[in-house]
DNA sequence: GGTTTCAATCGGTTTTATCGATCATGCTCC
DNA sequence: GGAGCATGATCGATAAAACCGATTGAAACC
């Protein structure tokens, strides 16, 4: 059943197309190849004819190349046939130096701020010739970033909705934080039940923490306060704030109070008690299949120890 | 956040790769590629150096290539590449010319027998420029051949496991088949019900069939009867005579006999009265993200008017 | 109307893939 | 143990291609 072998596209020639969707323009996607106009040119007109199929709109009013339906698809397939084969390289690169080269990490801002200044040091001592880019944002857009390939390894918050493989690293139990003197700060923990007679402030939406804090307390999603008139508290440092101003309670993560999120601030914490102990998992994410699973999971203990509140 | 443009394995060394994964010899695997031994040997070693890793054993007893468990690594890899690689070809070539090039079809041997004879010439009437290759095979053969890429489209029953897209095309019921002058032959059905005081005849184990007329009858797996010491039926055709040979009785698919299995044979069938309408569902299957798959799809309405009695 | 921007084209150069032939090595068999 | 064989690596030459820099043609802008 052996079949005639179809024409492949070159992968520079892939490389041409994507960057030309990417950067709508010929010049400049041209030198994200690192190639003159002329070549990028000349690369996508030998495609074109390659595949016997429009790609682009010619001739028409220019300003922008104008990619066809199939254009659009190819671009999209290119893509994927690209990163294919970055895998295929990254696997050899990965046998050859582990814990080498650079990694994407992307983080949550309600774990970012808490935990890198441990984590990274921690890194860097156990991993020297990693070099760590990190960029911080909320759950669904590094998500996003993950699957489009722009990030490697995402540190999050479980549930979280992805294609991706997870790996759960801690629990991380949320603590009740009350201005000082509130009636609620009497006992050393706080029901579930006694929030519902409370303001309850949280980040404002789009951060899991709110979902998450929102399932903690068995509340319909939108329940909770924002704050006054759309002013939602978009840090914990400012929702910490807020509590301590009087105008309501909240909800903290141990992590971020282990990570001095109150400062002086006239806050005071108590345990949470409910169903099922209140809170949320921390874990790694990678795509599925990546070249680097192994080499990410074996970040794992070095993050669960940065996670310790001893940790220094 | 650009990093610096890993190295790209080419297409060519990859396919190199792989011929000689599946040919475990060099001369043989380049013959595979069209190319001399020298080529191929040249482009291997070209792959291992750009990307700094070692594929092969070298310098050991010859006699077969060995790889090294990186190598095998990266032949898997490599396949998924050039998997997608043709996807964006094949994508263009769909785009400039549906329904034509070659088509590998499975098919499971409870369908293929009775359905070809009309389907062929149909679809040949329909799609004369589709180049249609056949291959008969047990359901889960061909799920593993289409995952592989050895074949492109499936014409199964339902329920079947695998990772496909599947499009459901008819109802195919099950009917009982039973030797002339046989007792239940007297009522125009037969309730499931009945069939646990019969001596049930099916197909060996393996075809999809049996397990599917095993849950028709609410039956648990491997209940019914195979023949005398381990003499199964391997076909329709077969199972058929045995009905007739006063063995026993037998479920058969409405479409079997739509397209003659019974012959001459001294068999009557009857419906089959359960609950939820026992049958199959026939279908059509492809890959995920097949660059085909509207083409596929685009097929069943003609499949679906073979599967019609009334056809010629 | 002149200018600017943008992509396609052209000629020339460098790089690369490939071939055919040869060489090195480890088996097999007498 | 040595001749013969099969297999894969190496070498020099050649043809193909990828790429660059400069130029051209055409639309958009002022």
């Amino acid at each position: 059943m052996l079949l005639p072998t179809p024409h492949l596209p070159s992968p520079q020639q892939l490389r041409y197309l994507v960057a030309l969707a990417d950067h709508g323009h010929f010049g400049r996607a041209a030198a994200a190849c690192a190639v003159t106009q002329s070549t990028l040119s000349a690369g996508l007109i030998a495609l074109e004819r390659q595949l016997a199929a429009g790609l682009l709109e010619r001739g028409t009013s220019v300003k922008r190349p104008v990619f066809t339906p199939l254009g659009l698809e190819l671009v999209a397939r290119a893509r994927t046939a690209l990163a294919a084969l970055e895998a295929v390289a990254e696997t050899a690169a990965m046998a050859r130096d582990p814990h080498s080269g650079p990694l994407r990490l992307g983080v949550i801002p309600t774990i970012g701020p808490f935990l890198l200044p441990r984590l990274m040091p921690a890194l860097r001592a156990a991993y020297p010739r990693l070099r760590l880019w990190l960029r911080e944002d909320l759950t669904d857009r590094l998500v996003a970033g993950l699957e489009a390939g722009r990030l490697d390894l995402l540190l999050l918050a479980l549930p979280a909705a992805g294609t991706m493989e997870t790996l759960p690293l801690a629990e991380d139990p949320f603590r009740v934080a009350l201005p000082r003197g509130h009636h609620l700060a009497d006992r050393d923990s706080v029901p579930v039940g006694a929030l519902s007679g409370e303001r309850l402030l949280l980040l404002e939406d789009g951060h899991c923490l709110r979902a998450h804090a929102e399932a903690a307390c068995g509340l319909p999603r939108g329940l909770a306060h924002s704050g006054e008139e759309g002013f939602a508290a978009t840090s914990l440092h400012t929702l910490v704030q807020m509590v301590a101003g009087n105008l309501g309670v909240t909800l903290l993560p141990q992590l971020a109070i282990d990570g001095g999120v109150l400062g002086n601030s006239p806050v005071e914490v108590r345990r949470l008690d409910g169903a099922a102990a209140p809170g949320r998992m921390l874990a790694l994410a990678w795509r599925p299949r990546s070249p680097r699973a192994a080499e990410f999971a074996g970040l794992a203990p070095t993050v669960a120890a940065a996670l310790e509140p001893g940790a220094t």
